[in-house]
DNA sequence: GTCTATAGGCCGATAGAC
DNA sequence: GTCTATCGGCCTATAGAC
C-alpha cells in the first residue's frame, strides 16, 4: 500500500508508533469513529507526520487491516498423519479453533470486516481467505487422508468440513459477534466442542 | 423513543417519509455513513422538519432499527403436532429458515447490529431476541413434542436446536455477511439444507 | 521528517420567519 | 409544522517553518 520511493521507511520508530496506535483504535472503534487526530494523538506524533507516512485515512486503514488475520489456529502438529483416537483429535482441533474464533481480537476484526465490507470489499475477502478458508483447506486435506485410511466415511469431505466448523460455532459465534452478554464461559465452550464432535462423528465416523 | 406530547404524530405523512428514507439509507450504508442532510434530502423535507420529528440522529436511528426484525420465518403451520415424514418436515423448515437468513434485508440488519453493537448495545440484543431466539424457542418446543412421540432421541433438545440452526448456516451465512461474491445460489441453498438435515437426522433420529 | 497552524468542507443541530 | 439560513465544531488534508 505504501509508495516506498516517496514515503518514509516502514521500520522507522514513528511509523511503528502510528501502526500500533491505528491498529488499536480501528479495531476497538471502527473506521468511522476514529479520527486522524485521535491516531496522531495516541501515536504521539503530529498529524502532518502521520500524513507523511500514509497517504490518506483510507490508505492507513487498508494497510492496517490487510495485515490482520495472518495468525490463525492452523498448526501442523494438530493434523497428524495417523490418528489413534479420532474423537480426541477432533476435540483438540475443535477446542483450538473455537477458542480462536471467540478471542476478542478475532471478533474485533470480524466486526470491522462486516461493518466496512460495503466501503472496503477487499476486507471481507481478506478476512475469509486468511481465516476460515485457510482452516477449511487444511482440515479438509486432513479428512481426505483419514478417508483414505477408512477412518471417516463420506464422498464429500468439503461438506463434512463446513459442518464441523458450523457445529463448533453453534450460536456462540453469532452471540459473541453481536456483543451479547454474558461472554461465553469455559464450561459452555467445552460443552459445545463435545456436542459438535459427537454429532459430527455420528454422521461421518466409519461404521467399523 | 418519541415524546408524544411534544413531537408530531407518527401517522403524519412527512413522518412516514422520514422513516422510509432513514430506514433505506441506514440499512444500506450504516449509521456513520448516513448524514441527516442525506435523510432530509431523500425524504423530501427540510432538516428542521426532520428534527421536529426526531430529537437527534441517535434517536432516529434507534427508533428505526428497534422496529426491524419483527418479521421472521416462524409460521405455526410449519410445526405440525403430528409428523408423518420427519425428513420432509425438517427440509421444509430448513428451506424456509435458511432463505430467510440469506435475504438482503436480514443480512443488512445483521450487519448494522454487529457494526453498531458497541455504540448501541441494545441493537444486538433486539436482533437476537426477535430473530434467532424466537425461532430457537419455537423449534425446540416442537422437538420436545417429537421426542415425547419417540420420533427423535436426545436428552438435550436445546443443543439439538442450536446444531440444526448451525448446520443450516454452514458457512454461507458468514460469507454472505462479509459480502463475499458470488451470492448463494439456489442449488447451493438446496444442497446445504439437504446436507444439514441428513447430518442432523444421523445424530438425533430415533433408531426405531 | 517533524512540527505548528490553518485551510476548506461537511456535520449535527438550531434560530427565526411564515 | 415547515421552511431557509446559519452557527459552531470537528473532520481530512496541507502549507510553510525548521
Amino acid at each position: 500500500m505504501d509508495d516506498a520511493s516517496a514515503l518514509p521507511h516502514a521500520t522507522s520508530p514513528k511509523h511503528q508508533q502510528i501502526v500500533r496506535a491505528a491498529e488499536a483504535l480501528f479495531l476497538a472503534h471502527g473506521y468511522g469513529a476514529v479520527s486522524m487526530d485521535a491516531v496522531a494523538r495516541q501515536a504521539g506524533v503530529s498529524k502532518a507526520t502521520l500524513y507523511a507516512h500514509f497517504v490518506s485515512k483510507d490508505g492507513l486503514f487498508a494497510s492496517i487491516v490487510a495485515d490482520k488475520g495472518q495468525d490463525n489456529p492452523v498448526v501442523e502438529s494438530l493434523f497428524p498423519d495417523t490418528v489413534a483416537d479420532l474423537r480426541a483429535a477432533l476435540r483438540e482441533i475443535g477446542q483450538r479453533l473455537l477458542r480462536f474464533m471467540l478471542r476478542d481480537r478475532t471478533l474485533s476484526i470480524l466486526r470491522i470486516a462486516i461493518a466496512e465490507s460495503a466501503r472496503f470489499p477487499e476486507l471481507g475477502v481478506a478476512f475469509y481467505a486468511n481465516g476460515p478458508q485457510k482452516f477449511r483447506d487444511r482440515f479438509r486435506a486432513w479428512l481426505d487422508t483419514l478417508a483414505a485410511q477408512g477412518l471417516v466415511e463420506t464422498p464429500d469431505t468439503l461438506t463434512a468440513t463446513y459442518q464441523f466448523m458450523a457445529l463448533l460455532r453453534s450460536d456462540m459465534f453469532l452471540r459473541a459477534g453481536l456483543g451479547l452478554p454474558p461472554p461465553p464461559g469455559e464450561a459452555e465452550i467445552d460443552a459445545t466442542v463435545t456436542n459438535a464432535v459427537e454429532t459430527w462423528l455420528r454422521a461421518y465416523a466409519a461404521r467399523a
